[in-house]
DNA sequence: CGCATCCGCTGTGTATGCACACGACCGCGA
DNA sequence: TCGCGGTCGTGTGCATACACAGCGGATGCG
């Protein structure tokens, strides 16, 4: 108990479970059966369960019990509008922050991106990497409570998107020189370019997406 | 029970209390204390506050508990930069979906806006509950279920905003007359004018509430 | 008189037991 | 054979009991 509470765990399981696409949209959870196989009480997976249904990841089946939510292609076009909205907002008030150090440092990642996309196997690791980064200084850039409590609960969401299609390489690199872009625009203090900059890229991954995507995936019920 | 869940009740009456500023921020909500006032077990309650905490309606003690959350005028701005994000993101796509018949609704309403400022007492409930009206339009023309999500978490927040400071008439007449500038860009589809006449209203609205807020107000801590 | 330590209290976190609602299955009757 | 009703099982929602950690006060020692 004091390395750390029962529901949290049970909840970093479930979301990662989630998120991973281990389990999948329209999986019914059921509280003894999740509670056994994480090996706690149904009391602190009660609590897990609720917090997924506030982040959206479960839903409320109807009938009975709590659905992990639909994940379609059309929620990734919606997850999109939503990630338009908060990121260039937040690219802007990043840019008028002045906040340097974060961002030198990932402009030159960022433009050194070959070194982790060299490894065919762990080109993805290594980007997701790096854009972690980003994201966290970019939360820490725009310093406020609201927008980085939607941004991060949005990330959630935008992580299963990652199972969805298959970026290629090629795709990876030129995502890298669209973050460079946002990144030099944040540096500069220039927010409309950041906020700019930032709609391409959205745009380009929406796009890249769509492209390799299957054809249709993930109804709630399958 | 058949009726409603209580931890439902729990959590509706306490984000009601809160949003009343009833519980003020730095308030420390204790599991039996609240139980015992709402009239349930510590089980449901606990399930309402971990939604609350989802909200951000109530923050971790440090060291144990929890505690309505600050809610300053720092705060405020910050919420309204979130807010800026989302809402001129909704206009914009409201428009574009031209969805006329709930906007040529309001737009009537917001015409006749006099008839609900009459009343001296009244005219903020019936100003708020056209700007309701608004909101449900606007949610459904989105139809975006991520994009609705954070704006519904929002409302709450800015909910709060209202026992900061005191709305003038004028300011209210005013306020409607921006809305109607939006509503009608919405019902032309010309997604960029209700983006900006979004920010036009937002800018003046918080320009209201800087001007006639206390000058501090509600640490955390007091 | 000051400080450290021990003890008890308070309150959270977890487990478990109980009640009820919904659905499925089975048996009976037409 | 088909329709209907009753009964049982499954699973959630709620209540309560228990364990433990943190904190404050009291007490004893220096």
């Amino acid at each position: 108990m004091s390395t750390e509470r029962a529901s949290d765990r049970a909840y970093a399981s479930l979301r990662a479970a989630i998120v991973d696409w281990e389990l999948e949209p329209g999986t019914v959870l059921q509280e003894v059966e999740q509670a056994a196989r994480l090996g706690v009480s149904r009391t602190p997976l009660r609590e897990a369960l609720s917090r997924l249904a506030s982040d959206g990841l479960v839903e409320p089946l109807p009938g009975r019990g709590l659905v992990v939510s639909a994940f379609s292609l059309e929620d990734v076009a919606q997850l999109y509008e939503l990630r338009a909205a908060l990121e260039t907002h937040a690219a802007r008030l990043a840019a008028a922050r002045h906040r340097a150090e974060p961002f030198q440092e990932l402009e030159a990642a960022f433009t050194r991106v070959a070194d982790v996309l060299d490894d065919d196997d762990e080109a993805h690791h290594g980007y997701y990497a790096l854009v972690a980064r980003f994201d966290a200084a970019i939360d820490e850039a725009v310093g406020n409570r609201f927008l980085v409590a939607d941004l991060q609960s949005m990330r959630a969401h935008l992580a299963r998107a990652r199972r969805l299609s298959r970026r290629s390489q090629q795709r990876l690199t030129s995502a890298a020189a669209e973050h460079l872009a946002i990144v030099r625009a944040i540096l500069d203090g220039d927010g409309e370019l950041a906020a700019n900059a930032t709609h391409v890229h959205l745009s380009n991954a929406l796009r890249s997406i769509r492209q390799t995507a299957p054809a249709a995936h993930a109804s709630e019920h399958d």
